[in-house]
DNA sequence: TATTGTTATACTCTATAACTATA
DNA sequence: TATAGTTATAGAGTATAACAATA
């Protein structure tokens, strides 16, 4: 006999599940005046090194005219300038500044501090597993 | 030895999976001229009964000003009705009407479909194993 | 022709605060 | 005093389209 019992909704976990990550981060980063797009964008400024602004908004989901905005507001910050990219004229490379690199040891003490505030009744290997899950999910 | 290896954002993953399992859920609705809040409240409606406007934002963790022009929405497409709440005066009880259920089975279908899209990859242990983790993430 | 970045517009969501009628 | 619903407002995000410079 097929199972019939109503499942509860997958998406509507998932929602609540990031606006409690994406409130506890913001808690985080109060203090440092820092907002969770911004902190985003530095992070993977230092992951993957300089990046043009349609690397960006690819890598974080979000939409090139929203990061216009991000990048001229970390630039007023002096956080990142915008350079010019080394093949493409068209493009931009995003760069962190030294004061971008301090804001940025901030900020990923900060995403730790969430880190641990969010998974801290989690095993790590639950902690992985969580991830895992949500990557094949993401990727489909 | 510690590990001080980095690892990635978690907050990110779930931003990416929830975006994902909106845009499948959107997909699936577009064709019954539904939206995804819209049908989120149907079904809270189906599973819990008749609610108060302040507990379907409770149970949504959405807005109260949201959830008014939302329950307008459905108002005006003849889904749902705001009736006197027995006991509170102050209150709405918003229930559905007849084209609310018939409208309800379309979207509970458009549901299960969505789920089915985002979790094929999954068996069904995976399935409630990733649901598990993200109500125990949620709760803290 | 297509793409990068930019600007502009419209629409929605969020956050906040007031207001009413109740509790 | 506090709460449920409503309304209004400002700020941010999203979606869309256009445009210039460049690929």
């Amino acid at each position: 006999m097929t199972d019939h019992s109503p499942k509860p909704p997958l998406g509507l976990a998932l929602r609540q599940a990031h606006l409690r990550a994406a409130q506890v981060f913001a808690e985080e980063l109060r203090p440092l005046g820092m907002e969770n797009v911004l902190a985003g964008i530095l992070m993977q400024l230092t992951l993957r090194g300089p990046q043009t602004q349609r690397q960006l908004t690819d890598s974080l989901s979000s939409d090139k005219s929203a990061m216009v905005r991000h990048i001229d507001s970390l630039e007023r910050q002096g956080l990142v300038l915008r350079e010019p990219h080394p093949t493409d004229r068209r493009a931009h490379a995003v760069i962190l500044t030294d004061a971008g690199r301090a804001r940025l040891a901030e900020t990923q003490a900060a995403a730790a501090r969430t880190e641990q505030r969010l998974t801290g009744c989690f095993t790590p290997e639950e902690r992985d597993l969580l991830h895992d899950l949500l990557i094949r999910f993401t990727r489909g």
